[in-house]
DNA sequence: ATGAAAGCGCTAACAA
DNA sequence: TTGTTAGCGCTTTCAT
């Protein structure tokens, strides 16, 4: 047997399509207690189940939120995600995920085309670096959309996130605080959220009449940490300031490996503030993300609602920071 | 401007709708190439986007499968994914994610629903437990369902997984044959996947004629972990294998806090072999799981393709564990 | 090679 | 309160 639909409903109950669709779609006050059981009673006979491919085509709108993600934010996005389901709830939305894998840009350029083909309410990308093409594509779409952890430093594109500059001027700053001048900056990239760690890192290092290393750069990768080390190293820091968890991660293996005690010989602080600083020995210090705002937020903005361009971030001090004195 | 439909397009160029349908499906050779070139030029200048919900309406299905996934399996959810992304893409489908939150009922109810009432091509159910009226929901549609790294002991439900007693078994033979003799088994559940590994640990106690301990239920998780250290030191263990690389670490957090050695007082084996692994002081020796293969078998499967019921473990070894001699 | 027309399953006027 | 009807945007016979 065929899945079954309104029309095979309204047959067996005797009322017409509208009436069945009336019933099942809740509009209250056109139809009578008593149909109302029959076909509810009939539909449930049948195993009925609507469906949402038609409903959305006459509707010509979703109800959906589309959310694209890739694969470098394994360890946050479990709280990005949280954050945005649970809100898009509240409000009504369902959600779907993209998966545009490992920062791969054909996917991500396809998962893109995806949500714009399927027309959703609206377009999360999280953490994701768009190139031209994808984000022409997104402009000339009627589709609203918004970065997620990720600002363009401008409020001409929606976005929600950190303040990165800010992020990064507490973190050196609370180095400075205790006692280091010699500070490293490692695993970010030249990209947005990247140039603009770099910046909070630099304009502190000034305002303290410090002077900046050259900045270590990686893809906030476990890898990118256990290789750039040595350069941390090299450039005689006694303390450095990790682009994410997993580069502090990376960084720790290392220097367990090589004999560089954290913090007595180093001082790491980390920037992220997952689970993956209570795991490493020793705990990561780090500034913490309010992952789950930055996602119920950005839900708030692509919906239209009023909503936070920037969520707070704070310093978790845990074991990987040493006061110098 | 309203979205562009084949209609506009058709009525710019002076074809029919119909022709202009078969110029974007590319049913080839129905078309001449000078009508092909008009029709596609006039396409994008109207910047025309197909429209997924209509053309799955009328085609009747989706090429699209549906992967549910909850809150959970973090660490190895994405390796998964990449499997099954991949696989699918080979295959001409493309994938959707339904996040059922944190083993939430509601949601994990309600992400099922989503999948069904889409028409989608297969339902993906990774590390999920269901319960009696998900699965009778399953059963009822028509729609293909594959459990992904779960197991239900029967061929009746598709799966594919880790042989989860195997894989327990030769966890605690590995201990065994490293002379531990006092093995603790900490943080499995009492589901389907919990109770294969109890039974492999217990059948290789037993089959070397030695005591199984109570088995130490928990979550899988990081919390757990730390909770349960206590336990196993109870229970005089120099050994426990750990339900997931996320319990491992929290016995590890817990053993370093309490002045446990690890492993010259106790050796932890992990199961999952994720990337928490090698984060951590000192690594942890595991069972190593093949998600990426459970991902893309899985797709195999629901599909109707020739895949794997089990996918095969092996012990990667790195410091967690002692030689008792 | 192309067009006309039916219809996928549903909702939403408009009538009655 | 209910039925009739006209689509939503597209694919697919069936003609031509």
């Amino acid at each position: 047997m065929t899945k079954p639909t309104i029309k095979d409903i309204a047959a067996k109950s005797g009322v017409s399509i509208a009436t069945v669709s009336r019933v099942l779609g809740n509009k209250t006050g056109s139809y009578s207690e008593k149909t109302r059981t029959k076909i509810l009673k009939i539909a449930k006979e049948l195993g009925y189940r609507k469906n949402s491919v038609a409903v959305d085509l006459v509707k010509k709108h979703s109800d959906v939120i589309a959310l694209i993600i890739n694969a470098t934010p394994t360890n946050f996005s479990t709280q990005i995600i949280d954050g945005i389901q649970q809100r898009a709830d509240e409000l009504g939305q369902g959600v779907i995920i993209l998966y545009a894998g490992n920062r791969d840009h054909a996917l991500q350029h396809q998962a893109i085309i995806t949500a714009l083909e399927r027309s959703v309410t609206g377009i999360l990308l999280a953490a994701i670096e768009p190139d031209e093409e994808d984000l022409t594509l997104l402009k000339e779409s009627r589709i609203p959309f918004c970065f997620v952890s990720l600002y363009f430093g401008t409020t001409a594109i929606l976005a929600v996130s950190s303040d990165n500059r800010e992020l990064a001027y507490q973190a050196t700053q609370y180095l400075i605080d205790r006692g280091h001048t010699r500070i490293s900056l490692a695993g970010i990239d030249g990209y947005h959220t990247g140039s603009q760690r770099q910046a909070g890192y630099q304009d502190a290092m000034a305002a303290n009449r410090l002077p900046a290393a050259t900045v270590l750069s990686g893809n906030y990768s476990y890898e990118a940490g256990k290789k750039l080390l040595q350069a941390v190293v090299d450039q005689g820091s006694t303390a450095v300031i990790a682009a994410s968890d997993m580069v502090a991660a990376g960084l720790l293996t290392a220097a367990h490996q090589q004999g560089v005690r954290v913090p007595a010989d180093l001082s790491i602080m980390s920037i992220d503030g997952t689970i993956i600083c209570q795991i490493t020995t020793p705990a990561l210090t780090s500034m913490t993300q309010d992952f789950y705002q930055i996602g119920s937020q950005s839900v708030n903005k692509v919906l239209g609602q009023p909503a936070a361009d920037f969520v707070s971030v704070s310093v978790t001090e845990r074991d990987s920071v040493a006061r110098l004195d």
